[in-house]
Formats: C-alpha cells, structure tokens, sequence
DNA sequence: CATAAAGCTTACGTTGACGTAAACGTTAGA
DNA sequence: TCTAACGTTTACGTCAACGTAAGCTTTATG
C-alpha cells in the first residue's frame, strides 16, 4: 500500500514538498530566506503544516503567472487575518484592485494570444494541406 | 495641433517607440541583440516599420504574461510566414498546442487568484465595518 | 558656431531566483 | 558499526534582463 496521500496528512518534511510539487529543496528553502513561508522546527529540521503546503501553491501559481517572488508574499499575506489597523485594511484593498487590474489586463493578454495561436497553427494547417504533397 | 498619430506613420525612431510604450531605449536594443527585432537602418540610425512595432508590442505581451524573451521569440516566429519545410510546420503546430495549454492553465491560475482576491477583499471591507469605529 | 538632443557601440554592474558545492549533523537499516 | 538517505548552514556561481556609464557621431536650432 505506497499511499501518496497528500491530504489527511497533518506535516511535511521538505523533501515532501519538493517532489509533490517538482522543484528543489533549495527553491523551498530560498522562499523560506525570503519570508514567503515559515516552517516550524523539531530541532534544526523543518516542519511544514498544511497552511505552508497551501502557501507554497500559492507561490508556484504566482511563478506561472509571471509574477516575482515579492509581488507573491505581497498577495499571500492578503489572504492573512488579523490585519486590525485600519489604514492598513485601506492600503490592502487599493493593493487587491491594483492586482486585479493587472490580472484583467492578462487576461486580456491571454485572450489575443490564444486567437493568435490559433490563426498562427490554422495556417499552419493550411500550408500543411497546399504544400504538404511537394 | 501636437499629434501623437502613431498608426498611418510609416517609420519609428527608437525613442519613439520608447515612449509610446514605456520603456528605455535600452531594452529595445536588447531585443533586438537577442533577435526579437531587426529594423532597418539609415547610415548608423535604426529605422523602425510597422512590423518592427508590432512584434514590439507582441514582446511586452508576452513579458506581461511571464514568458521569457527567449519564449517570445519562438512564439512571433509562428506568425511569421515563410515556413515551407514540413518537417517545421509540424514542429511549429505541436509548439502552438504546448503554448495554448500553457495559456489555459494560466487561465485557470488567474480566475482561481481573482476568486481569492475578491474574497480577500471583502475579508477586508468587512473587517472595516466591525472594527472601523474603534 | 556651439551646444543641446538624439543616436550609436562597448562594456562592466546589478537584481532576482535559484544552482551547486562544501562540510557537517541525525537516523534507520544491513 | 557503518553507510546511505535525509537534513542543516554558509557561501560562491550563474543566467536572464536589463541598468548605467563612457566616449563618440550626427542633426537640429537659437
């Protein structure tokens, strides 16, 4: 019975991590240097809970969509409670309509590029059938 | 009558270009070392067309969705005509299929991030009401 | 005519996101 | 017991995508 059971599971070692989500221990590691993630310890080793597993796919969505590692912790943190101070809860959502407006604007991006594909590849198709007999 | 009339002009100065789309002169230089652009010149002096603005404006989209230049080049090379060889084509419609799934997971990555920033939003506008008047 | 604005090349510097290697500790199994 | 598999820290290396500076030429204009 070699379950990969990856829910029900309360902690994580980092080699874990690495293979379920296919990147090195360094990559989990230097997200750690850079206060996106903060494992607890049994001693000196690393001790992920299921809110650090959520966090890293967070991360590795953000990588997909182009964005760098500090535009990532900036949009993880929203997602944290207890932000008391007001001014604070008024910076968070100007930086969440300023998130979403780019995100509008990629898939905007992701709209064209997709239509250009596809007249790119019926072309394709196209020199394919006229010229494919040569 | 101070015209910004960039279509139905025939040629662009590198400077330009670098403010239609804001970005350094040096940039552009820098694609066109990495083969993105290839304007014409007169004398010394880089003289770019319609198609040099075009595959500029191709670049930044892809910049703006995470590509690599290296990935925008490959893709504004599918738009290109000229690719006789079968062989190529082939290749061509097969690198088309891998950018398009590409481009729908990122589709799937940006609704589910947009989902959680209106979520993290309304966290936040919700926390404003019953803390506001402290 | 000079001087400011725009262009050019060459080349070294910088930043982000890790890779890679060294040197070491801990633990489970033959 | 020893060694293989995992873990750790520290630190230098690398690659992409430019930034920045130097030094030079060409073009426009008061």
């Amino acid at each position: 019975m070699e379950k990969t059971q990856s829910d029900s599971i309360i902690e994580y070692s980092i080699s874990q991590l690495s293979k379920e989500f296919d990147i090195t221990t360094r990559s989990i590691r230097h997200y750690e240097d850079l206060g996106l993630l903060s494992p607890t310890r049994r001693g000196q080793t690393r001790i992920y809970a299921q809110a650090d597993r959520t966090r890293l796919r967070l991360i590795l969505r953000g990588k997909r969509l182009g964005l760098s590692l500090e535009d990532s912790r900036e949009i993880i943190d929203m997602y944290e409670p207890g932000k008391t101070n007001v001014d604070q809860l008024k910076k968070l959502i100007d930086a969440i309509q300023l998130q979403r407006s780019k995100l509008n604007q990629q898939l905007d991006d992701i709209s064209k590029l997709l239509k250009d594909l596809n007249q790119a590849e019926a072309d394709c198709i196209d020199a394919l059938k006229t010229n494919g007999s040569q």
